[in-house]
DNA sequence: CTGAAAGCGCTTACAG
DNA sequence: CTGAAAGCGCTTACAG
């Protein structure tokens, strides 16, 4: 094995044709090359072990074959986060496939306004997890619309009149409906849905799927409790006080699996069984979800897809110049477990 | 904003210097440009919004600013695997700090032999998460040596005399030595450590410090039983033949909290109880761990921080010319919970 | 089907 | 302290 680097250049000559044509014969430009000059520049280019430089294709070109993956976060969680880890997982797996790599970028909330991570990025296209307040993606909007790339965006609502932005979420609306039509069914007549104070666009849809179930029965009554954070303690403490102020759901809807599992502990002790007393559900089925007792009743969120999904519409819309669908929902399924 | 993509020629036109001026000025090499000069540069690159682009200056200087990360898995796991992520998580924020980025590649063990993800990626320096059979890992040896990057491994032994590659571990031995101190010192006597039949170096590691730990105490017996996999079922079936055998174990020290959680299963269904009966130990204490009672005593592994170490390495590496230190070991740090 | 020339946007290595 | 020239390794746009 050589020392040095090799260049197209040194594979024209030991073939003797010009870089013009192993350029054509590594882009598959099978009709500008003959077959007996692509078999010989094939078999040099084994047998000295060249590989084509990214960067100078990219230089050239502007195609980088890369798609950048931000990611806002608040709290210490980005990739520990089981949501953001399939999302990355599809991503990476489906883009490989295609011959793409994924650059991952997390960015706490306050450092966006210096958008270091965006300017910095050479990608082909961009994916986004947002989280924070809506004034924070606000700015954010404006920031996208300057990058001039191709922009997935996860989770949030379709977009107005932004055609190079492509919204890929899963059907949380659909999910708070299957879930409250599901206790209705096993007899619930008053629901409680938790969620925390902070308004993702996927909790509120949970919420209103919930609500658009319960309005087709009449007889059902729905409350909605407040908590500080999504975090066992402000779940528990909301929970508690509502329970003494002489709140009596018959089922507790929360907004996802962990603040379910915190809700838990609460029923537990004050000694209501499941699901006889009182019902609850959950929201995504992570992988953390099949290590606690009682299995909660939850719908399961099609993560990986969503990242798979984003990374074939990514490139298609690069191959083709525009975003087939704009606004792709996946679907959700519920799984009963053992409380309701 | 305008349309074209600012280049460095149009800063220097707008300043009236040479871009040679611009670049000193934008690699902040202060002694070459004059304190009036790189002020109203300065001025020019915020007023119109330039970015130098990041793939000219890779081509021309050989530096990408880019770590990649590849992971070798054989299962659907990848970044659902919470160590994986945890690696991950901190590599990306170190490196974020440091103005690099973070590429990410799952590869499939059978795939590796193309090894096509390595051929592309133009980083400045490689992660690696290697697991597979040991003949796999062999060939990939050879393959990382023709790379010409400096590499960090994880969770792998020493490496002999390559003086690219550092290794970077958690303290794996001595967290085994710790998990098996504890249960003797609470009066065990007999001592079952249950490992997958796949012989990862981090394993070996665990059972070496067991080992080690029980050699001090004469009059501790300690066994080995291997189960197929690390999957539920595997440790299920192994510790139901074992127990059914006669084997009675006063601990049972689990390779990782997964397989701890799996066994617990089997200890319930036969009524014994925890710890009186016996003890049971897990390893690593990722997310997950918190969502199963009772809550298994365990080790905890710095993940994170050996995702942040392997990016300060390398980046040292990459400005020094060579590692500091080859082999890096971060201790683990003993959490008793309710089975022993 | 094949190739010589120009250039992507920077940095290196010089000369002043 | 400042700048003109060359070149990193490819692809584009042409001419034959």
């Amino acid at each position: 094995m050589s020392k040095k680097k090799l260049t197209m250049k040194e594979i024209a000559a030991a073939v003797d044709v010009s870089v013009m044509t192993v350029s054509n014969v590594i882009n598959g430009r099978d009709h500008l090359v003959g077959e007996e000059t692509k078999r010989r520049v094939k078999a040099a280019i084994d047998e000295l072990g060249y590989r084509p430089s990214a960067t100078a294709r990219a230089l050239r070109s502007s195609r980088m074959f890369s798609i950048g993956f931000i990611v806002l976060y608040d709290e210490r969680k980005f990739l520990g986060d089981p949501f953001i880890a399939a999302l990355a997982d599809g991503l990476c797996a489906q883009l490989a496939e295609q011959g793409y790599s994924l650059t991952i970028q997390g960015v706490f909330t306050d450092e966006l306004s210096e958008a270091k991570a965006f300017r910095r990025m050479e990608t082909d296209g961009l994916c986004l997890l947002l989280s924070g307040s809506q004034p924070t993606k606000y700015n954010l909007r404006e920031l996208l619309k300057s990058l001039r790339q191709p922009i997935v965006l996860f989770q949030e609502g379709v977009q107005r009149a932004e055609p190079d932005i492509c919204s890929i979420r899963q059907d949380d609306r659909g999910g708070g409906r299957l879930l409250a039509e599901h206790v209705v069914s096993r007899g619930a007549r008053s629901v409680l849905v938790v969620v925390p104070q902070v308004e993702w666009p996927a909790i509120s849809e949970r919420v209103g799927g919930v609500r658009e179930a319960l309005h087709a029965r009449p007889g059902v009554e729905m409350r909605v409790l407040v908590s500080e954070s999504e975090k066992d303690a402000d779940v528990q403490a909301a929970l508690t006080n509502y329970l003494d102020q002489g709140g009596k759901p018959d089922a507790i809807l929360a907004a996802n699996d962990q603040m379910a599992i915190a809700a838990h502990t609460v029923l537990e002790q004050r000694g209501l069984t499941l699901p006889d007393q009182i019902m609850l559900t959950g929201f995504n089925r992570f992988n953390f979800w099949r290590y606690f007792s009682p299995k909660v009743t939850t719908v399961i969120s099609p993560a990986e897809q969503l990242g798979r999904t984003a990374a074939t519409a990514l490139t298609r819309r690069i191959d083709d110049g525009e975003f087939e669908d704009r606004d792709i929902v996946l679907p959700v399924e519920l799984v009963q477990g053992q409380t309701t």
